[in-house]
DNA sequence: TTTGTTGGTGAATATATATTCGGTTAATAA
DNA sequence: TTATTAACCGAATATATATTCACCAACAAA
């Protein structure tokens, strides 16, 4: 009978809110800004949202299921686990430096205080295929023996804050530099 | 002839914000909960500081400093770059483990928009000793030919997100751990 | 076409937090 | 001792920002 949530418009409101985020940091991200740069009301916003922490903690799972649909893709049975470490390192790589909106919201906002423990433990959960997949890797003598979310942080923590500085620092990485990262990326976790 | 200020409150006021920062999170760093926890009145915050931008970028200035003094101490000419760069990675590593508060602080104000560019590249400049032992390994063939920046990010991306895990995770690591986590970052770097 | 219901609005309100300020205290020089 | 001055205090104020709400608009069922 009534009007319809409009799906786009959840979109739209995540994105200014990650921009908003990327631009001028979380201290500043200001409901009000949230609504002008999504193009709506303020009072809109709570239309979708409770209030500003279920907003945070949705654009959150939001955006980690994202990241853990880079590790859900299906390989061909002939790759060889060399082959498909290097091309999940490769795409999340290219979708950090791609999304940087993305990787720096759901890190500042990780120990924000607005996150909730639960939406926490949730996506957690979204990433035992890439816990499958260095287990194996284990399992075959191909990769260190060594605690799986040891594993986890050594490969994302390098990642991100290589990204991160980059952009600080305005350097912009050819062929040649994503081949050696990967590289250290690959010599730290082989066996 | 009046009172003069007192330098052990500029240490209470750092420690105090730096303590709610890793506790409850920078979005929730009031200077009324500094002054508290500091043990002063919020008055007297002001006596120190302009505003909360200015304390926040001298805490940031002081925690960059200490960081920084880790890579500063002198060698035996004897060691070799290996034992040299291994007590170097292990004093900054249990550093990061044994005082999480300033590696959280600078980490999470980094982004904030609270940083000014100054103090951004003051700070930078603390760490031209390391640059140069880097530089030296690259130029004896010992570690990998890479911008320094990069190798810079790589090392330290690894040990903050694995800090920061183990504290999220309550994992404690003992000597093995270490010794892993170790090896990875040299086999990363080393040529 | 009418009617009920919910989306949508943005100014008004409530609330939270940085900063100020008049008064008080303590250290120092005379 | 005494005078002077700045540290120190914390309640009062200013300001910034989340949230509400009275009203309007659009859509779907009747």
């Amino acid at each position: 009978m009534p009007k319809q949530k409009d799906s786009k418009k959840i979109e739209a409101i995540h994105a200014a809110a990650m921009e908003l985020v990327l631009k001028t940091g979380f201290i500043s991200l200001r409901m009000a800004d949230v609504a002008k740069q999504a193009g709506i009301a303020t009072g809109t916003l709570y239309v979708y949202y409770e209030n500003k922490e279920e907003l945070i903690n949705s654009i959150y799972l939001d955006v980690k299921r994202e990241f853990a649909q880079l590790f859900a893709q299906q390989f061909a049975p002939e790759q060889s686990y060399y082959e498909i470490f290097k091309a999940l390192w490769y795409s999340y790589f290219r979708f950090c430096e791609s999304n940087p909106e993305k990787m720096m919201f759901v890190e500042q906002f990780l120990y924000s205080g607005y996150i909730a423990e639960e939406a926490y433990l949730i996506a957690e959960n979204f990433f035992t295929p890439l816990n499958k997949f260095l287990e194996s890797g284990k399992k075959q003598g191909i990769i260190k023996e060594c605690n799986t979310e040891i594993l986890k942080s050594h490969l994302q923590g390098a990642i991100h804050d290589t990204v991160k500085m980059c952009r600080k620092q305005k350097l912009e990485l050819n062929e040649e530099d994503l081949k050696l990262i990967f590289q250290m990326a690959w010599d730290s976790v082989k066996q």
